[in-house]
DNA sequence: ATGAAAGCGCTAACAG
DNA sequence: CTGTTAGCGCTTTCAT
């Protein structure tokens, strides 16, 4: 088993220290001076039998672990999952390592798996943040962690960050109907106190403004059962009949809507237009395709993880960056119809 | 920072050794009669000062580190992250932690990981494995470390696992289609010697061969890039116009296929009927809503985990358990139209 | 240029 | 019932 094989074994079966090893192993050997021979002949034994430092041991020893801990809202969700598996790639390449976890964007939970992150000694946090975490973000970079947060971000802290530009995205969307000639405009979006979705809502809301219409606001709790986001939508919809445009502040909320305006027999985008945020396969294939707001997630996933690299390789405490990427329209058919007015 | 505490300061602080702090933290005080008293003394004080073994050390020590290794072949679509979603919770209230990757169905890759999980130390491991591991698979259980396959598996390694029923899915599906009135039905799949993509292509065979039918199958090259799945496949249905029937091998393939469709301008289901394999939104949501397999998600995450508590609980060799699940046929608009003979 | 030895925080024989 | 002590495998200071 190659698993037995520790560094003194090997420093053994060569008549040395395992201290020299140790450097070798580590790169230091030009730095100590130690003779290329004897670099050469540890490297080879090592390769041999197949030696691989035991990196609890190293972690322990170091303090570093080389994992970086990501905490996502929902691993499930698209968005989340296409975001981790992007930071994931990038990380590999660096020798970094990922734990992820799912916050639910439950408070609680999220400070537990802080806990854990903390004692498995993670070297860094990436995490779109839930409420009420302030106190224990605060913490971690006061211990000298980096932390980078993505999608949304806490205003209190001062924290690296890297979002899109939610407010001038659901603004821009909201123009695009107007522009259309609809007039009764919905936004219909989880209740949230989160950066992302206060953007979202003002978006929406200034460009209302602008032609002095009134808003139509829906907010719903999030709940992993989606009947009911979807009960309490379709309820909204029957209850408004003269709405005639929706714009959706989420993917997953987006999604429960084209399900419940399908059920009801809605027609789009005669009856009702239709935006999401949040772009992907569903909405692209829908019939009619659905006008989405993309975000740039290669762009976000790169950000996200060379500001943590950056952090990472020079421990001294820069300052923070704040990183605000934009989205893209994709208008398609769901929005598009000759003018009404 | 209470993270500097450890065991040897509240034991001192008590004036005692740490081996009986270290005794009455992993609730061995009973065993080893010591006072009621004290325990509830060094229980108030490590909750007053928030002490937090470390996990490092103590897997250092043990051998146990609590953390189960999942490897999937890619976070990112939507089958495997939500496996990976429940697992997580699963797993979550047992007290482990998961550390997951995507292994791209890369044999090096994967070899790789396992290397980096072992030197974790991690108590376990699930995998939807690739071709070519199973020398690193048996050398894993020799070594003691149980492993549970998923979605997949090693004929010629005992593992427990956990599958659908790959091949009595796709023959029943095509039975539906030749029920409905198709003929000439196409397989399209990627290329793959796994079992379960073997599974569903005999299941489609067998149902051809009852009906004497001729088969159309078309094996694709795995690629990340879309473009690369879209083009081959949008090549093969113009070269093969009388298809009137596909049947998709995997979720990713389905939805490229129905992109493919869609920029072709084919009718579906009159030119052509559509089942695909994985069922989830897009096909629920996509006009006419598409035929799918639909994979019992929380039965097999279910399973998967049960299994591995199960061996990490008792450490106990037992025999291997095979666990083949059943799919269900969700018919939906695209695959039903009035028989055509 | 190389090695001895201390110690990271924890567990578990072995003593008492 | 509680404490002493020896490591787990590694890094790193300090000698030589």
């Amino acid at each position: 088993m190659n698993k037995k094989i520790s560094i003194v074994d090997i420093a053994n079966l060569l008549n040395i220290s395992k201290t020299t090893v140790s450097f070798i192993l580590n790169g230091r050997a030009q730095e100590k001076r130690i003779s290329e021979e004897l670099v050469q002949k540890v490297l080879k034994l090592v390769k041999e039998v197949g030696y691989k430092p035991n990196s609890l041991a190293k972690s322990l020893r170091t303090g570093k672990s080389n994992i970086i801990g990501l905490m996502v809202e929902d691993i499930s969700n698209p968005f989340f999952a296409n975001i981790a598996r992007l930071i994931e790639d990038r990380a590999y390449e660096k020798g970094y390592r990922i734990i992820y976890c799912s916050t639910d964007n439950d408070t609680a939970k999220t400070q537990e798996l802080i806990g854990m992150f903390q004692d498995r000694h993670v070297d860094g946090y990436i995490m779109a943040p839930p409420k009420d975490i302030e106190e224990d973000v605060r913490d971690l970079i006061k211990s000298g962690l980096p932390v980078v947060m993505f999608d949304r971000y806490l205003p209190n802290v001062d924290t690296d960050y890297v979002i899109v530009d939610n407010q001038f995205s659901t603004y821009n969307a909201t123009r695009h109907l107007i522009e259309q000639g609809y007039s009764k405009i919905a936004f219909i979006t989880f209740s949230s106190e989160q950066t992302q979705m206060l953007d979202r809502m003002n978006g929406y809301k200034n460009a209302l403004k602008e032609d002095k219409l009134k808003p139509y606001i829906k907010e719903i709790d999030f709940n992993r059962n989606e009947e009911l986001i979807k009960e309490p939508l379709s309820a909204y919809l029957k209850k408004n009949p003269g709405i005639d445009a929706i714009l959706f502040g989420t993917d997953h909320i987006g999604t429960c809507g084209l399900k419940v305006i399908n059920q009801l027999g809605v027609k789009v985008p005669d009856d009702i237009a239709i935006v999401s945020f949040d772009d992907y396969d569903v909405f692209e294939l829908h019939s009619p395709s659905v006008t989405a707001i993309a975000q740039p997630i290669e762009a976000i996933a790169d950000n996200i993880i060379s500001l943590l690299l950056k952090k990472l390789e020079s421990n001294s405490n820069q300052t923070t960056q704040k990183i605000t990427l934009s989205t893209t329209l994709n208008m398609r058919n769901s929005s598009q119809q000759a003018l009404k007015r």
